[in-house]
DNA sequence: AGCATCTATGAAAAGATGTTCATATCTATA
DNA sequence: TATAGATATGAACATCTTTTCATAGATGCT
């Protein structure tokens, strides 16, 4: 993926050399949907919720974003499906929380490129 | 927005305090709709090549993404109605490049919360 | 077993995005 | 001003996402 920090800021006077994406097809198309999958005030919101404790189950969350209960079960199955959030049922409830490299990490790992 | 590095792991056993998410409505669509703008593998690598130089006309970024002119144009403009791309005209060609603040910093921002 | 609570699922409707194609605009130059 | 090259635009279409609604499944309790 490769959002680095410095820009290379010159671009030779005498030879313009050929310019190339510096990520493969693959990577790129991985880095698109993990982010397209942040990109939404209600899936940000519980990556802050769950970002200020360890976990928490679907009535907590749900009390705490005011959505209906099948759309935040929508949102949460979603990010689970892609790794973004892990689950844990403990007798009624079901706990969603932050796996160790998550989006926190998501963004550092976009960054520093390594994940992608 | 708010994305800390670091968790608070710990829930008070006698008092569960209410949770809240910790940034304003507002805040939070701006931050989905930039990083959404982001979420595309074409537009990730429109930043990734303007991060190895310092600007390019769009015939220099059709050359090397590969796709067809009215795509990558209408791309274009998607990202610079957003703000993470900047235009200049220089006769025939128009230049593209990242402002100072930019998706690097886009990251970066989304990290330390001020921007959005 | 029957009931209440918590969570998930599927399908349909609604909304947003991405792509293509044809055409328009801008600029430089003959 | 006619033409060519570079870029933008708009409409139509395809595709994907989000939301809603109704219903199903899991668990614990009586």
């Amino acid at each position: 993926m490769f959002i680095s920090i410095q820009k290379n800021t010159s671009i030779g006077v005498i030879k313009m050399s050929t310019l190339k994406v510096r990520v493969d097809k693959k990577k790129l198309e991985r880095a698109a949907y993990l982010l397209k999958c942040v990109a939404h005030p209600v899936r940000i919101s519980i990556i802050d919720l769950l970002e200020q404790t360890d976990r928490l189950s679907v009535s907590q969350l749900q009390e705490a974003l005011e959505i209906e209960q099948s759309l935040l079960s929508h949102h949460l199955t979603n990010m689970r499906d892609k790794g973004i959030l892990l689950t844990q049922r403990e007798g009624k409830n079901v706990y969603y929380s932050l796996p160790d490299l998550t989006i926190t990490n998501i963004i550092e790992c976009i960054n520093s490129s390594k994940t992608f």
